[in-house]
DNA sequence: TATTGTTATACTCTATAACTATA
DNA sequence: TATAGTTATAGAGTATAACAATA
């Protein structure tokens, strides 16, 4: 039987809306950019100076590698990335193209701009938010069960 | 040109990370109710003791009407949901069975139990969040310009 | 005429299974 | 044998356009 705090409760309610504008943002931005979810997703996790391999962004967008082939077919034919030669022969490595890192970045920076309900809170709570957050990050450690 | 502070930007930044744990943790909702996403969120957002028309539905999923039809066909015929006429007869309003209600109570549930990061606050900084997260969706009202 | 919901179509995402080429 | 990626397939999500019923 675990007690769980009233607050930590109210706050996983709350999260709810901000998740749900976040998405919102993050479809207009993939939309704007003539990117479905999956390829903007698939865009917005391949490293920008290193390579990956097709099996982990896989494992990043959470589906089965045959999906990847597509999605990466469709990156590679609007010039976004490209496919390279892993040391181990069977594996292909996933690079940005200069295109792609520039879409990439773009899209970062459209995300990172605050929404309105955030440039509404003051100063103050938003270093406190921004505090906290980081907290809640830091101490988010792989368990280390066993 | 419009200043922002730097705070702003780093909560955008943190914010991915939550968003993307939340997402995980709606699709396993989901799949483990035999629930695809939308079918899920369109459960989700069918209210609890009124109807809610399929256009309405339609433009709280984000997509065209005609995705409603497919989506609510499959609701229905798990006995999830009815179709039920308005009183403009062209409208048809969506009601949730006892089935449904209860499915969208447990999915309700899961989704505001508090997820391992943010049991691991204090409580006074998980006092702090839900505070600060109120007043970001208080004062974040509809545009009154023009 | 305009609106609500449906159908038809075409494209994308998804998991499963079978295949290939490496290891 | 086992693994990385591909292909084939089938089910589901998506937007567009055309349609029926109603307003």
């Amino acid at each position: 039987m675990v007690r769980v705090p009233k607050e930590a409760n109210e706050v996983a309610e709350l999260l709810i809306e901000f998740y749900l504008d976040h998405k919102r943002r993050f479809h207009a931005t993939a939309k704007d950019h003539g990117l479905t979810i999956q390829q903007a997703a698939a865009l917005w996790n391949l490293p920008l100076g290193q390579g990956l391999a097709m099996s982990a962004l896989a494992d990043i967008l959470m589906c089965d590698a045959s999906n990847v082939t597509g999605i990466v077919d469709k990156l590679e034919a609007r010039g976004l990335a490209r496919r390279g030669q892993g040391e181990d022969r069977r594996v292909k490595v996933l690079t940005l193209t200069p295109e792609g890192e520039a879409l990439r970045l773009e899209m970062h920076a459209r995300m990172v701009a605050p929404p309105a309900w955030l440039l509404k809170l003051s100063r103050d709570d938003q270093r406190t938010l921004r505090d906290i957050l980081r907290r809640a990050l830091e101490t988010d450690e792989p368990d280390e069960k066993t």
